[in-house]
This record gives structure tokens, C-alpha cells and sequence, in this order.
DNA sequence: TTTTAATCGTTATATTATAACGTTTAACTT
DNA sequence: AAGTTAAACGTTATAATATAACGATTAAAA
């Protein structure tokens, strides 16, 4: 039996071994064109940060990379997780202070995080509709844009439908 | 000569004095209306986070608080930052660690907030057609909503007409 | 007035993140 | 290829943010 850190769920539902490699092929595109490194460290940390789809914490990964990089310190992590937060291959998932994989890397990046708090999985959406009405209201406001954090927690379409999950206290 | 912690700006813009009273007394009525209890310690905290509109971290507050409350220490502020939030008389600002006062107490509690990268201030927005547009994307997810934070990071409209005030590596 | 629940004091510690500095590795220059 | 510069990494230390646990006190409810 295999034990994945990741839900049997995820794996059912889309094939991840492919999701993953072409993560990892794309982010490795992308730094080749942009002559930046994909370092062994930082490959390895993208590897881990992809062995699902939930917000992962930083101390989490280290302990997951230490067996692979005996020298590994939270510096270690911090700086991989820098450089790919720069490049757009991962997201900060700002109001859990934990990191996922960007499924749009290199396009345009801002975009909008649905959290589950059943399964720790984030769902990447576009939302043009919103972006838009978004980027008006900021232009109302005479405010000048650097960065933007769309983040929804509750519970994802999967989850509802398993038993025992909370799926009260909605708001609109 | 007066040593304010806000900026003039937000002194010369307002009448913050009225700003802060209103906020207080709305605070007040709620928490009779609720009944639960504005406890001196939560009162004075309250005060503190409307000393002005910039987000402020906890430790900061408790450095403030010391000298009102002698024996104040992390939990104290803690406790009363978990209380004020969960009334929706402040705001937590995911993206920061950080703390704000809440201009719409009482009222839909799910803003958008304009944060200032120059000086600090966060300006709440209901943002009526984001929001809708919000709730239309994450019906469409089939998402079950319990919490949004959304939070844009860069220059407010004051602070664009300052000399020496970085206003590029916009976005839209 | 007794009981119960809420709040607070206090100590300890967990979690998240950065600073600083020297060494190694990669890239660039001649 | 050798020297130079910049980027990445190793390492130690510590800063900043946040929570757990438990007893004492205060307020509310019965």
C-alpha cells in the first residue's frame, strides 16, 4: 500500500503524475528562457510543493527536503520558495502563510484561490469577470497596483459531498 | 508639539478625533446589542488599533498597551484581537499580519482593502461589483463560501502625489 | 447564593521568518 | 584558461508572530 501525503481524492480525479511533470517541464522552460536557475534545491522544493495541490507550510517542506538535503535549514527553504514566488511558479497562500503550486505559471498571475478548509486544497481561477470589476474599482480609487491576494476559505465542491463535513456558517 | 504615531495627512483629511469616537461608540452599542462584553482591556486595544488607519501588528499593540495595562503580555492582545474580529470591529490583514480598524462595523463584513505600500493606511471598500462578481465565480465552482479576504498592495492616491514615492512595478 | 461561564494572569513554547557572514559555485571577461 | 564578479548556498543566530495550558478572578445565570 502506498501512502500518499496527498488525498486518494485528487488522485482519482485528475492524473497527477502528468499535472506535476508538466509543472515541473513548464517551470524548467521558463527559467531556461528567462536565463535564471532551476537549481537542484529549487527543483526539488517546486518536486514538493507539487506532491499535491494543498497549501503547504514552509517548515513542512523543509522537513520534507531534509532527507534529500542533509544541509537543509529554514534559510534553505526560504530563499527557494523566493525565487519561485518571483518567477511565478508558486503562490503564497497569504492568509494560511503556506505556498502552492501555480498552475498558470507564467501567465498572468493574480488570480483568485478557493481554500478548502476540509481538504487544504487550492483551486486557481482566473475570475476575469472579477478581476476586471476589480481592477475599475481599484482605478475608482486612484490607487495604484503592485500586488493583489483573492483568497476564499470553505469548503470545495469535493468535500461537500462527504459525510461529515462542516459545511455551515456560509457567507455570501 | 504634538508626536502623533499616524501621519498628518490623515489628520489634515479628517476629523479623526470624530473618526475614532464614532468607531468607539458604534463598537460600544454593538457589544450591549450582542451582549457580550467590551471589557476595558478589549476597549483600550480597540482604541489603540484606531489610532490611525494604518495596519498594525500585535506586538506593536502590546508595546502600547504596557504602559495602560501593566501586565499585558502576547496572549492578552491575542485574546483581544480573536474578540474584536470575530464582532467585525477590526479587520486581520491576511497579507501582513496586521490589524485595522473597521470603517463598516456591523454591516457586510467582507471588504476589500486598498493597502499602502508608502504609508500604511488601509482603506476599506465594499466594492459592490467585485463582490457580486465574486459570489457569481465561486458559485460556479460549486464552492460553499465561509471567509474572503481580498487585499491589493500599492500606492494610495495621497501618497502618489509625494515626492520620492515609488509608484512603478504596477499591475493591472 | 451557589453554580457556571467568561475573562484574565502567567509561564512556557510553538511557529514563521530574516539577518549576517563566510564559502562555494556559476557566469562573465579578458 | 585564468581572473573577476555575481549568484547561490551553508551556517549560526535570532527576530517576529502566535498558541497552549492552567490557575485565579470576575461576571452572569440559576
Amino acid at each position: 500500500m502506498t501512502t500518499p501525503t496527498h488525498s486518494n481524492l485528487s488522485l482519482l480525479e485528475h492524473n497527477h503524475t502528468q499535472c506535476v511533470s508538466e509543472a515541473l517541464v513548464t517551470a524548467e522552460h521558463l527559467c531556461t528562457e528567462r536565463g535564471v536557475q532551476l537549481t537542484t534545491i529549487r527543483h526539488k522544493v517546486l518536486e514538493l510543493i507539487w506532491e499535491s495541490h494543498k497549501a503547504v507550510k514552509a517548515y513542512e517542506l523543509l522537513d520534507r527536503l531534509k532527507p534529500l538535503q542533509q544541509a537543509a535549514k529554514p534559510a534553505t527553504i526560504y530563499r527557494a520558495l523566493d525565487f519561485l514566488m518571483e518567477q511565478g511558479l508558486i503562490h503564497r497562500v497569504e492568509s494560511l502563510n503556506a505556498f502552492v503550486g501555480c498552475t498558470c505559471s507564467g501567465l498572468q498571475h493574480e488570480q483568485l484561490l478557493l481554500i478548502c478548509k476540509n481538504c487544504q486544497e487550492v483551486e486557481e481561477r482566473s475570475a476575469k469577470k472579477v478581476m476586471s470589476e476589480l481592477s475599475q474599482e481599484i482605478k475608482q480609487a486612484g490607487f495604484i497596483v503592485h500586488s493583489k491576494a483573492i483568497e476564499v476559505h470553505g469548503i470545495c465542491a469535493k468535500c461537500q459531498t462527504l459525510p461529515g463535513v462542516n459545511v455551515n456558517n456560509s457567507v455570501d
